[in-house]
Formats: structure tokens, sequence, C-alpha cells
DNA sequence: ACGAATTTTGACTTTTTAGTCAAGAGTTGA
DNA sequence: TCAACTCTTGACTAAAAAGTCAAAATTCGT
């Protein structure tokens, strides 16, 4: 019957068959927002997508309604990660709020460069999404940025950074660790590593921390 | 007769009419940076460039041949005009450089976000360019980052600057620039001067350089 | 003011891509 | 093995946007 019941919650189903399409959808979604990352959401084409995932268009139909569903289930899977990632991070993680800081955009950098080479760009560099989306990326930054502020705003109380203006600080973190993904693309290993370290200083900068 | 001589070079026309020409040809690369520079290139529609222009789009294949040409054309007069601007400021710029620094970013930064609103965002943030014009913007991209980097440079062997590795600060600058225009969009006035102000003193930290 | 050169128009074709769907292939549990 | 359920296909439609062009409108030089 295809679409009408594209994302219908509660269909009767086997629990197996249930976790299948669970674990289909997820391996749609992952390419999805590989292409979305990569291209921006305009130039993604269906075709495309299902080409990657040896099926045809039709087939991504049977899952999700529309183009906007698709990328709207991509910023919400993705994103549900990244922050756990962040916030289990900062759980785990003590010292000095600069120590804290530093490891907090360790783990941003690494995430966006390593982990998600191009999927999560998705949420950096805004494209031409939809107004929906927007408003979900907005949010999504909004709690990421918490996570940075409450930290850069120990630290001054601290004094331990030296800082202007605190959105004008996280304004230039994001957009550095947005394009980041862009830069690291040909590196690997080693170097990609450095590279992650190296960014992870120079931003430590902007809050007067020197390295050493 | 249309399209097929949108961009003959040698044809003969009486000077005046040249001139004329000419400005209408500015005209329409004006408005198509801008749109451009709002929504990347695929989203941009030659109908709404056209409506912007109060004509009808087969009025632009007239002076143009293709979408992609007008593409060029944007980046290629816009990015002159900017390098322009940058050159004459080091020209006439004098003081330690931290100071000139400082001037170059200001300038930039100005240019950026209250200058060419959106338009010249074209080649900040890499969007969906085809091939061609992707070069074009790297080799922009690249006369710019050599005046920053000339100035860095300086100031380190002067002992002004502390800098980890002078491209990943060119990255850091580059990227915030780049974004800028999008956050002090909807600022005006005495709000988007300090904005830049501030974004300028922020940037300024990237370079181990404390405001006062 | 008039003929020639230039510019604009709007209806046209073509291409691309989102979205639909009936029919068939594959899976599952009994 | 069979019937019901699930998934995939490929040919289809619809809409949007690029690109074309002959004819109409405008502007120019004399």
């Amino acid at each position: 019957m295809g679409a009408q019941q594209a994302v219908d919650e509660a269909r009767p189903v086997s629990a197996r068959v249930q976790r299948k399409r669970g674990k289909r959808i997820q391996e749609i979604v992952t390419v999805a927002a590989e292409l979305f990352g990569e291209r921006g959401y305009d130039a993604v084409n269906l075709e495309d997508v299902a080409e990657r995932l040896d099926v045809t268009k039709g087939s991504l139909y049977y899952y999700f309604s529309s183009k906007e569903e698709l990328g709207t289930a991509a910023i919400q899977t993705l994103g549900d990660e990244w922050t756990d990632r962040l916030e289990k991070l900062l759980e785990r993680a003590d010292g000095s709020p600069a120590q804290r800081l530093r490891a907090l955009i360790h783990e941003h950098v690494t995430i966006a460069v390593r982990d998600y080479p191009a999927a999560l760009r998705v949420f950096l560099v805004p494209r031409n999404w939809p107004a929906a989306q927007r408003e979900r990326i907005k949010e999504l930054r909004t709690r990421h940025n918490q996570l940075f502020r409450d930290l850069i705003e120990e630290g001054i109380a601290a004094g331990e950074f030296t800082v202007t203006g605190v959105d004008t600080v996280l304004q230039c973190l994001h957009a550095s660790m947005s394009q980041a993904p862009a830069w690291c693309a040909e590196l690997s290993g080693r170097a990609q590593r450095a590279a992650i370290d190296e960014l992870t200083d120079t931003l430590m900068m902007l809050v007067g921390v020197h390295p050493d």
C-alpha cells in the first residue's frame, strides 16, 4: 500500500519484523544524512540515495512519505546521537574549566571530523533546509551551545578565561568546527589526529588559553 | 538573435551602446550575486533573478548563455572588487603587525557583513557550485588568505603573535568571517558596528593578541 | 521622423526530480 | 509447503526550472 502507512506507529507486526524494519530505516537514514551533509538538502536527489543503498527510489517511499520526512529523520537521529556523546563526555570530565573545555572542543571536533565525516555537517552549515528542519537544527545548536556556554562562563568566573563576548566566541567556535570536516576531508589517520589537536589548541586561544 | 551572441566580444557597436550594455550586465550580475549569496547556486532560479530586475527570464539569456555563466560572472566581478578593497587597505595601513592585522580583519568583516550583506557570502560558504566555479572561488580564497598569512607571519617573526599553526588560524578566521553575515543579518546601525568590533577583537585572540 | 540596431517578451520545448502505484518477489510462521 | 505479510520494482504522472526563439517593443544615429 506504500506511502500512506510509511510511518504508522502502532502497526501490528511481529517483534522480529519490526526490528528488521527499524534496522533498514537506520541504514537509509545514515546514507541519506551522508548525502545531505555532502551536498545540502536541495542538491540531494532520492535516486542517488536509493542507488547508494542498491535499491530503487520507490522503496524509500515505503519507509518515508516524502523527502522532507527523510530529512527530518536524518536530523533527529544523528542529532540525538551527537548530543549524547557531548553530554556523556561532560559527565566523566573533571579538572579545571580550561581542561574540561579543551576536552569538550576536542570531542566535538573529533565527532564532526572523524566519526561522521560528512554526515553531521548537516547541522552545522545552514543549507536550504525547509523551515521545519531549520527549526530543529536551531534547537540542536542551542542545546550544544549551552554546554559550551556554561563551561566558558565558569572559566570566566574562575578568572581562567579572557573573553570579550561569550556569544561571539560561541559563534566563532561553531563556525570553525562546522568547516573543519571540509578542511580535514583528505587527511587520514595520523595527520587527521594532528589536525584535530591543532584545531583544538587554536580554538582554546579564543578564550585566552595558550597551549602548554 | 539571443543566446548565441550573448557574450561575443568583438561585436561592432557604438561606444555608447556598449557602455549601456555593460551597465545592464553589471545590474544583472549584482542582483544574481545577491540571490546566489542568500540561497546558494542550486536554489536560485532565473525566474526570480529576472523578477527582481523587473524583466523576464528570456532577457537574461540575451546577456548570458546559461545559468552557469551568470554564476561565473557574479563570482568574478564581486571577487575582484573585494580583493581590491583589501589590497588598498593594506597599502595605506601602518603600525605594528597587530594593528595592521586588526585593520585587515575589521575591513574584511565589514565588507562581508555591512557592505555586501548577502552577496559576497557567495565566496565564503562553499555551496553546490559547479566545478568550474568552485575552482575560481578557491583561487580567490587563496589570494585573500595570502594577505592574512603574510601579516601573521610578520607578527610571529616580530614576537607579537602566539600561533600554534598558521593554516589552522587562517581556517578559523575564514570560517568565522564567512558565517558572520548570517549572525549579523538582523542587526543594524549601531548594533551591527558593535558586533563587527567585537568579532574583530575575538578573532585577534586567535593570534594571541588581547584587546587593550 | 524614420530605418536599423538593440532589447525584451511570452509562449514554447526539454530536462530533471519528487512522488504514485499496481504488480511481483521475497519472508515468515504455521 | 502454503498463505499471509512484507518489501521492492519499474513504469508512470506532475511540477518546477533551464533553455529557445520568432515576433514585438524600444532605443539609437542620422
